[in-house]
DNA sequence: CGGACGTTTGAATGGACTCAACGCACGTGG
DNA sequence: CCACGTGCGTTGAGTCCATTCAAACGTCCG
């Protein structure tokens, strides 16, 4: 298949592998005639809140890519102890296998679109598809980048500054963010946002309590927070 | 180009993306005239123990496989602290970079061998092969789940489990691990070590400490250190 | 022999954890 | 409409572990 015109100028504008990111929200960009391809070998598939996707040592013969909703990627160790590896919104792929079985589990935050896309099939479109095999290529890497800086945040900041960061992070996704009134709404509770940063939940709400008496946000609810963009910003670069 | 046979078979066991990993230090194998296309595009270089293959924030224009030897790919924040996000080996991929920089500094922990590959060129021969795309594809989500591996080892474990479960990645490369007698050679410094594992230089002294009293390894020398594999690996496990 | 660097060990500090109690919002049923 | 229960969030007290600062030790190389 030719390479529609707006393709190569996104493309161009972006980077190829490895991919130059935008903001570390944003994605590659798939294309019409990708996505219709993609349609024709998947299955879309509706979750509800709390509804798992996949499941950790599941057998996997399934990709998914998120069209709409978040999406949590957990991973739970033989000691008991739930990790949060991600949280996937529109344009993510996850279903990351080894040995023919998920590696973690998936579970939808909210109503949550995905298109399940097999595996075999998939294999064979990515390989006649050079262009749209290159978006996952460049998908992947915008992940393992995401990763990365999770990593780092985790090893380097105390609770207050990992508890900032996730802030600033939650303002990439303007559902959830409204940039005029400088308000967050959180979309996952203190034991995901705690597991996320490897925290306990206690010392999520701490942190959260620090934050506010140095004044860099204020709590509305439970779930909304209203902060102060740039010295929050500042707080967590220095 | 038409696949070899070799080429299928070997795809055919470990499966296409998302890959079916081997055990984590095994890689997508490249055939031989992937390496052929490569290296036709690409310029060898040599490294000596120090040398630094691309530094964070430098203008990236190219990729780099590796050859031989090892290299530590480490980012430096804001607050001056230094974390390393792998090491890698024979057959990894590295030079992940953002708008047109280098993310993070690479550099060689002894003589290293690599094959720099030029953005541009590398786009146009990726796109034109899709089956060595996909190898890039699966050594890209080798890379990501060898990411989030370390990142739960991180964020779950106490210092003396995070050595233990280093050590245990230490066995998987055989030029560093004597299977017969037991013995691990570590090819980093204890801060190198420190630093990849989120702890403090003399901390992990104190956890080698910890762990010979208890008998799961015993100290050659500095850099060498006899280790029991199955009991280290059941207190990984617990 | 001395110096430099990496490693080990010690003592004191601090931050996150656990355990526990309390507060708050929501929903249900009387 | 109020009483009650439940789930989640916050707050408090005490403990533990990694860190920092510091000094001693070892080893390799001049």
């Amino acid at each position: 298949m030719a390479p529609s015109a707006r393709r190569l100028r996104i493309r161009g504008t972006n980077g190829w592998f490895p991919p130059t990111l935008p903001p570390p929200h944003e994605n590659a960009v798939l294309t019409q005639e990708d996505l219709v391809a993609l349609e024709g070998i998947g299955q879309a598939r509706v979750l509800g809140t709390g509804d798992t996707m996949y499941e950790q040592d599941g057998a996997a013969d399934m990709l998914f890519l998120v069209q709409s909703g978040i999406v949590r990627v957990s991973h739970l160790t033989a000691d008991g102890n739930r990790h949060i590896l991600a949280f996937h919104w529109q344009g993510d792929v996850c279903g990351l296998m080894e040995d023919g079985r998920y590696v973690n589990s998936a579970v939808a935050l909210c109503e949550t679109h995905v298109l399940g896309l097999p595996r075999v099939a998939l294999q064979g479109l990515l390989l006649s598809q050079p262009l749209l095999q290159n978006e996952f290529l460049v998908k992947v890497a915008a992940d393992l980048r995401k990763t990365q800086r999770l990593l780092i945040a985790l090893s380097s900041f105390d609770a207050p500054h990992k508890m900032a960061s996730f802030l600033l992070e939650c303002t990439h996704h303007e559902d959830h963010y409204d940039a005029a009134a400088q308000v967050v709404t959180l979309f996952a509770d203190r034991k995901d946002i705690a597991d996320y940063l490897g925290l306990s939940g206690e010392t999520v709400s701490r942190a959260l309590g620090v934050l506010a008496e140095a004044g860099l946000i204020r709590r509305i609810s439970t779930r909304r927070i209203g902060i102060e963009f740039s010295r929050l910003r500042h707080y967590v670069e220095a």
